[in-house]
DNA sequence: GCACCTTTGAAGTCA
DNA sequence: TGACTTCAAAGGTGC
């Protein structure tokens, strides 16, 4: 069941995931780390430039200019991170996120989430400034947020998530903000203003398209002219809450305070209170579809009449119809996919590539090359957007989109041996992937990624004595490698999904003494008036090697663990 | 226009 | 309980 214990809390899953790990070979990662963040360091530094030229060219008139309507929530919420990403620029040598908090959690590094933000309770002032902020989830809308004369923020970031340009116009931690600003880019003007905006690729002007309103969950045509605001079903409309209560969902009195920053950033990256049967049509109450709900209009069984359906207007079967009112609520991102989302326009950025396919290549192996520390914080993420995922909607179930999709040719019968080893017909070689892949490894491979680095995370998470066969696997040429074994899980990087319910919960016992969720409770009350805006820290500082990242990661991690959860699992109950 | 490719992980199904 | 399947993202590729 994905409803969430009574009293259990933190047991939806992937408690189990979490496991305390050996140090070994964190140095040589360490060491690694260090080279490819002095690189985005400069990265930073070249964006931060470019964010002091972008706030300079862009005048404070185009913010109120483009905006029919202004969103103080969502300045005070760019402000914030502006601010946020001020405090973290300066005071980055300041240690700000180190030292673990959880005994359970060596390698989370979370900050201790009893100070205000910090965990060495010293703030600079920006930082105090940053401080002085109101959550914008927290507080009614104020219009102080929107004119703050103490901002040094151009008006112009209001609406553009990511402060400085992502060479891929993609927010580097865009699943670990949110998941529909990416598309917002600093220096180009609102789509949903300005009649053209140019294509990325080709530079040719474009009429925006109503996938980029809602990037990762497109919307359905007919629903696309009801956007008042490429993130209106993000802000706030006519005053009310960003996050209404779903039904039998969040009961809090203050919505907004049932969540703090992160669990607001998965809230509004991909799923909606009013993801429930409610709104078939994935239509907020206030006519805004949602992100998280793929209209069946577009997603839906092609094999079917649905097409036909939608184009000739006749419902064939009720039943058919009835499935079609249904919204695709898209299953919770995994721990690989933020990772992926993430990455993948700096793997971009890095490589010629531009085949998705050969790009995941490379992101599964820099998935393998990832730090213990770093692979938990995206499982962590995941297993976060899991829980949120559960709460919004209870009666999801993974099974709901089975068949939602195309079913994919599979025909390379369960593997026998001999069709593992050699290459399914219909498959493309993924030979020609491997030059350009083999140019822009990881950067924390610059001899041999999967050399220097954990064998995998199951290997390297798992055991001293990782099986040399995951080893040797991935020394192998990416044309090779197809699935090793099957698909073995990480031994002591165990999946929570397996046993989801009871056996998670078990898990999550087991660990109960450790884990964060189960002490968050008592703080969860105090967290709420003071949660870390974690999406406001700019991209450039987020780039994912950096210690600006690192830090952002860290700081993130600490929102989720101070996510009100046993606010949330009252609710819903 | 759409399935495929490619990755890992979660979750569902089935024996 | 393990094996297997499907889907999640993404975008170029090929039919």
């Amino acid at each position: 069941m994905p409803q969430l214990n009574g009293g259990g809390g933190d047991d939806l899953g992937a408690n189990d995931e979490l496991i305390s790990f050996k140090d070994e070979g964190e140095q040589e990662e360490k060491i690694s780390e260090n080279v490819s963040s002095e690189r985005d360091l400069d990265e930073v530094k070249s964006s931060l430039v470019n964010e002091s030229e972008n706030n300079s060219s862009s005048s404070d008139s185009e913010q109120t200019d483009w905006r029919p309507r202004p969103r103080p929530e969502l300045e005070s919420y760019e402000k914030q991170r502006e601010y946020f990403a001020e405090a973290l620029r300066r005071q980055q040598d300041g240690g700000f996120f180190k030292g673990p908090t959880y005994a359970g959690y060596p390698f989370l590094m979370i900050p201790d989430i009893t100070n205000p933000y910090l965990s060495n309770g010293s703030l600079s002032p920006s930082t105090r400034t940053y401080l002085q902020m109101k959550w914008p989830l927290l507080d009614v809308p104020g219009t102080a947020a929107l004119k703050d004369s103490r901002s040094p923020t151009p008006g112009h970031l209001s609406n553009k998530v990511p402060v400085v340009q992502h060479p891929h116009h993609v927010h580097p931690l865009t699943p670990l903000i949110t998941y529909s600003n990416e598309h917002f880019s600093p220096g180009t003007p609102p789509s949903h203003l300005s009649p053209e905006i140019l294509d990325p690729k080709t530079g040719i002007p474009r009429t925006p398209h109503p996938s980029e309103l809602s990037p990762y969950y497109p919307l359905s045509p007919g629903a696309v002219g009801q956007i008042p605001h490429p993130l209106g079903w993000l802000v706030p409309q006519h005053g009310q809450h960003m996050y209404s209560i779903p039904p039998g969902g969040f009961r809090h009195p203050y919505p907004a305070l049932a969540m703090n920053a992160s669990m607001s950033s998965l809230v509004s990256s991909r799923f909606s209170p009013h993801m429930v049967p409610h709104h078939p049509h994935g239509l907020h109450q206030t006519g805004i579809p949602h992100p998280a709900i793929v209209s069946p209009v577009i997603k839906q069984e092609p094999s079917g009449d649905n097409a036909s359906n939608s184009t000739h207007g006749k419902p064939s079967v009720p039943v058919k119809k009835e499935e079609e009112r249904k919204p695709h609520i898209k299953k919770p991102l995994n721990a690989f996919m933020l990772y992926m989302k993430e990455m993948r326009a700096k793997v971009v950025a890095e490589c010629t590539l531009k085949e998705s396919a050969a790009i995941n290549q490379i992101l599964g192996r820099r998935w393998h090359s990832l730090s213990r520390e770093e692979q938990a914080k995206y499982y962590e993420l995941a297993r976060k957007e899991r829980q949120l995922h559960s709460q919004l909607y209870p009666g999801w179930s993974a099974r709901d989109n089975y068949g939602k999709r195309k079913k994919r040719k599979r025909d390379n019968k369960p593997d026998s041996p001999q069709e593992s080893n050699f290459m399914p017909q219909h498959k493309k070689q993924c030979v020609p992937y491997l030059p350009s892949e083999k140019m822009c490894d990881s950067p924390t491979s610059s001899h041999g990624s999967m050399l220097d680095s954990p064998a995998t995370p199951s290997a390297a998470l798992a055991s001293p004595a990782a099986p040399a066969a995951t080893h040797s696997e991935q020394a192998q040429p990416l044309s090779l490698t197809t699935k090793p074994e099957g698909r073995t899980h990480h031994p002591h990087f165990p999946l929570p999904g397996k046993a989801s319910g009871s056996s998670s919960t078990s898990s999550s016992s087991s660990s109960s003494t450790s884990h964060p969720n189960i002490s968050l409770h008592s703080q969860s009350a105090a967290l709420l008036s003071r949660p870390i805006p974690f999406s406001t820290l700019p991209a450039s500082l987020l780039s994912p090697s950096s210690p600006f990242h690192q830090a952002a990661l860290h700081s993130h991690h600490a929102l989720l663990q101070t996510q009100p959860l046993s606010l949330v699992t009252k609710s819903v109950e």
